[in-house]
RNA sequence: GGCCCAAUGGUCAAGAGGUUAAGACACCACCCUUUCACGGUGGAAUCCCGGGUUCGAUUCCCGGUUGGGUCACCA
């Protein structure tokens, strides 16, 4: 078989070699130990947390190490392909404040190592598919989807492993002639690999968080060029981290079993094979087991969702950072005000095996996340959120900024911040007794308290009540009535003898709670109250006389 | 079915050949408190199974079990 031959008669419009491409894709000049990573998604359209937790790896140890992280779009699948998709993407990378360095944009490129797109590139793959090919290690494979399910078929029947291989490979040694004639018949074909691997064979492959792993050779021809001449995932995944100089591979561990054939890939161009991390998938708990999150199911998975629920971006990284060191929360403890940039992420903390996600967890954090915002940082995301999410609630916040801010600034700041809000989507219930639009009280009384006893206090309470008192004077004020009115103003006493009155002040407080704010519970009333001002708290308490 | 990866409380997990086996979330109780939230104290709860190596194994090795992944002209 003379494959220079061969490979003209396959590409005959291809020229350059893979030398041509060093030349054009020369070694980054980095400094030394400068990692260089990538995030490569397909543009489906739908972006899910698996997503954000490998760029987040990407983006860290690219930029903690002085190197490059870049976006490569992988649109290799036009069936799988959505309009807008690569607008998704990058809307991700902007959302989460992940910065890449370059890569494909909604203009075009940045960046020297592109096109980015992978469609664009189909002469880089050529280039090396051809020389492949005249090397005498690939092939064109004129095997029908039909014959190829028929060949599973009997594989699955003989317990034979699936796949092109061995003597199912029957296009591995056809004749030039017979080439030529099918060409020539217009029959369609691939490019496959001819792999001279065995099984039985092992080799070691090292891996950034597992370690050296042993598998077996790969011995599969696996396909380099689709039908259409699209390179497949594996040759496009070789090719191009080798001419973008990518120095780590960042990606899912579902990529494990075909490692041995990308090792194979490299080494049968004569590349270096750049150093892998293959990271544990998130999972759910399902039923009695658990299994990876699927997109159909699990509406959690899409990163919209934690947008429309209004999770602080901060909040779902900082979580999804805790997954991947788990020395991350003490870190975050110790340094409350830090930017997670400031973390020495590491690869070799991370766990190898799939964490179940943790709702609660992420609720947690989220809530911590919120704590620590100033009434500032408050309004500069809850309005956003409302803006896209809830107009009428966006409205009221805008109303009256220095009201929103002093509502916001409530519980906040100092050692022990408020926990009240675990995502911005609750806030509107949370403010809503701030705003009479949003106002809906249920004066269900204390059982200890009758409706006309209510009243009373009620009234008292507006003619005694003055803006200008500090909080111990106010609640002394509180006491002093709950005591005309019989009840306890000791809740020391009260409580070791409850029998001595009818009540306490407490449930004097919960008159004036439900007043104010309309419900049992609330934060601070005093600090309730000095935000409303006193018009408005008049206008409360008299709405509560004429009511109950 | 073949191959690959994994296994410490309900969840995330630290950990070392000999430990009272950290910590966080969730849960429970109590304290603080005019409510709620915060905070504090305490509690319950874990080394998958069987062999081997060893004075000693949850830790190392081998089997098994269980879970996950993968076997496309998808990525």
């Amino acid at each position: 078989m003379n494959y220079t031959e061969l490979a003209d008669l396959l590409f005959p419009g291809v020229s350059g070699t893979p030398e041509d491409l060093e030349r054009r894709y020369p070694p980054r000049a980095l400094p030394e130990g400068a990692r260089v990573t990538r995030m490569a998604p397909s543009p489906t359209g739908f972006m899910h947390l698996g997503n954000l937790f490998g760029a987040m790896v990407d983006e860290r140890l690219a930029h903690q190490s002085g190197g490059v992280f870049f976006l490569r779009i992988e649109d290799t699948d036009q069936k799988r392909e959505v309009a807008g998709g690569v607008e998704t993407i990058l809307k991700v990378f902007d959302d989460y404040a992940l910065p890449f360095d370059e890569g494909a944009t909604l203009t075009g490129d940045a960046g020297d190592y592109g096109p980015y797109r992978q469609r664009q590139r189909a002469g880089v793959y050529h280039i090396c598919a051809r020389w492949l090919v005249q090397q005498g290690r690939a092939y064109p494979c004129f095997l029908t989807e039909a014959e190829l399910a028929d060949m599973r078929e009997t594989q699955a029947e003989q317990k034979l492993n699936f796949g092109c291989y061995g003597s199912f490979a029957i296009y591995r040694d056809s004749t030039l002639d017979e080439i030529r004639r099918r060409l020539a018949d217009g029959q369609p074909y691939v490019i496959r690999y001819r792999s001279e691997g065995s099984i039985l064979n092992r080799i070691k492959v090292a891996d950034l968080v597992r370690g050296t792993l042993d598998l077996p050779e790969n011995n599969q021809d696996v396909v380099l060029l689709k039908a259409d001449g699209i390179p497949t995932y594996h040759f496009a995944h070789v090719v191009d981290d080798h001419f973008m100089r990518t120095n780590v591979v960042v990606r899912g561990e579902e990529w494990l079993p075909t490692l041995p054939m990308h090792v194979q890939l490299f080494a049968a161009m004569g590349w270096k094979v750049p150093k892998y991390l293959h990271t544990a998938h998130l999972m759910k708990q399902d039923g009695g087991g658990k299994r990876k999150l699927s997109k159909r199911k699990d509406p959690e998975l899409a990163l919209d969702f934690y947008g429309e629920k209004g999770y602080p971006v901060a909040a779902v990284k900082e979580y999804l950072m805790s997954l991947l060191n788990s020395n991350y929360e003490d870190w975050r403890a110790a340094n409350s005000t830090l930017p997670l940039e400031d973390f020495a992420f590491s690869p070799k903390k991370m766990s190898v095996s799939g964490a179940l996600f943790d709702m609660d967890k992420l609720d947690d954090v989220s809530r911590g996340v919120i704590a620590r915002l100033d009434a500032a940082g408050v309004q500069a995301q809850l309005l956003p959120w409302a803006e896209k999410h809830d107009a009428d609630f966006a409205a009221l916040l805008k109303r009256d900024a220095t009201f929103t801010l002093g509502m916001l600034a409530i519980g906040r700041g100092g050692k022990k911040p408020r926990k009240d809000i675990t995502v911005w989507g609750e806030a509107k219930a949370y403010f809503s007794f701030f705003f009479d639009e949003t106002f809906a009280p249920d004066y269900t009384l204390p059982q200890c308290v009758p409706a006309d006893k209510a009243r009373e206090m009620l009234v008292v309470f507006r003619d005694l009540y003055n803006p200008t008192d500090d909080s111990t004077v106010w609640f002394n004020k509180v006491k002093e009535m709950a005591k005309t009115f019989g009840y306890a103003d000791d809740m020391k006493a009260y409580k070791q003898n409850p029998e001595n009155w009818p009540g306490s002040v407490a449930d004097v407080s919960c008159v004036l709670r439900l007043a104010i704010a309309g419900r049992l519970q609330s934060p601070d009333l005093y600090e309730v109250m000095r935000v409303m001002g006193p018009e408005m708290v008049r206008a409360r308490l008299q709405r509560m006389i004429d009511s109950i």
